[in-house]
DNA sequence: TTTACCAAAAGTGTATACACATTCTGGCGT
DNA sequence: ACGCCAGAATGTGTATACACTTTTGGTAAA
């Protein structure tokens, strides 16, 4: 685990913790990642802080840090933000793009339909959250691309925690249908869709779900 | 400056952008923060990588933190972002707002009169950039306010460079025209004065002028 | 057996030390 | 006089040291 800088310690935490590797609630203690990077606290604390900020851990004052476990008020209101960005990024999709994003966007798709027949879940799950990213980079908007790639990464988090089962491959299929409305440029269409995709997503989470993470009972899985 | 925790000198430093105390381009040395701070480099640069995060300023490798001067096309994605996020923001406070949310927005709109008449630009400035977070803060989203009160700080910098004259009275005139249509509950016409209101701002940045800060004219002011 | 309490262990928070890169400065050669 | 290079000075990047807090584990008293 060389070539470590602090955004590849920044990186290299955030996809475990995207890819559901690193629980809700596990401890991360800094000497025990400065010892598996290779490398002092001092990167580590720098790259804790930093996930902090990107609300993936917590940090408790003198306690040390924490895999985030997203409270459901706060996956509420990620999902509403995602909504409110997304429907607006949709219609300026359908009034600015041009063949290639759409080509880019299928291409994408296709790439998610691959990850499914390979049975490949943690890439699946990443193509699946970067689809939304794509279409940000695609408008070159990179201001909109970054703020949407940490509300994806935090509903990974989400996921993770109130998922119910695989609702993963209705996501794909509403990826494609936005896609399909998105080539007709049909803006009400797409909007539309987009709206529902997000909703059904956040509908699928079972909120109802009785707290299933206390830190502890994640701490022995 | 005591009681000078991390987050104590985040505030410090963001306000002193903010406010247009520090140009963008000005060198903010390690060690001259820590003397000036009463702590150690240590606290210093958790703070600075903090501020790099939000984009208030930048790092350059070994060469050090400098206050960031945004480009246009990062200013206009800005805006493009808020646009999208405050017409849907709108759109929700009219269909959900209650009369104490809209008392509370009537009382911030006095205090920017107030700011105006006792000719307190600082914190005239900090009124008209916190009417936004305001309107978040009062939907309880968290979410959305912690990264709308972002990108207002960056469009706290954006003015700065590039804002021409006292567009700021008209500033504070569209936002009582927007409380009155939020108090009427025309959502419609709540949405449509927010996004003229944005557009507004951001037209009324000389873009055209010649790249006024090249890191070294700003240093000499 | 349970609870209170204290000491050792582990971990975080801040400061300092040191290696290395960049910038500045003076002198040398052209 | 101008450009250029060597060496000092300044500043950043990372590691280490140390104080203090939290946690742990065990012992003694109720």
């Amino acid at each position: 685990m060389d070539s470590s800088t602090t955004s590849a310690i920044v990186e290299a935490l955030t996809r475990a913790i995207v890819e559901h590797r690193l629980h809700p609630g596990t401890k991360l203690a800094e000497q025990k990642l400065a010892d598996h990077f290779g490398v002092s606290r001092t990167l580590v604390r720098q790259a804790l802080f930093q996930l902090s900020q990107n609300r993936l851990i917590r940090m408790e004052p003198a306690r040390g840090a924490f895999v985030a476990a997203p409270s459901v008020t706060e996956a509420r209101q990620v999902f509403a933000v995602r909504r409110m960005l997304e429907a607006e990024m949709t219609r300026t999709f359908v009034r600015e793009s041009t063949p290639a994003h759409i080509k880019a966007l299928r291409e994408h798709v296709a790439r998610e339909q691959a990850a499914f027949d390979r049975a490949d879940v943690p890439g699946r799950n990443a193509l699946l959250g970067d689809f939304h990213v794509r279409m940000a980079e695609l408008m070159g908007n990179d201001v909109l691309a970054q703020i949407l790639g940490e509300l994806v990464s935090r509903c990974a988090l989400i996921t993770l925690m109130y998922q119910s089962s695989a609702a993963a491959a209705h996501s794909h299929e509403e990826h494609a249908l936005i896609v399909k409305a998105l080539a007709a440029r049909d803006a009400d269409q797409a909007v539309a869709l987009m709206n529902e995709h997000l909703l059904h997503v956040e509908e699928n989470l079972t909120f109802d779900r009785k707290l299933p993470t206390n830190d502890l009972s994640m701490a022995l899985s």
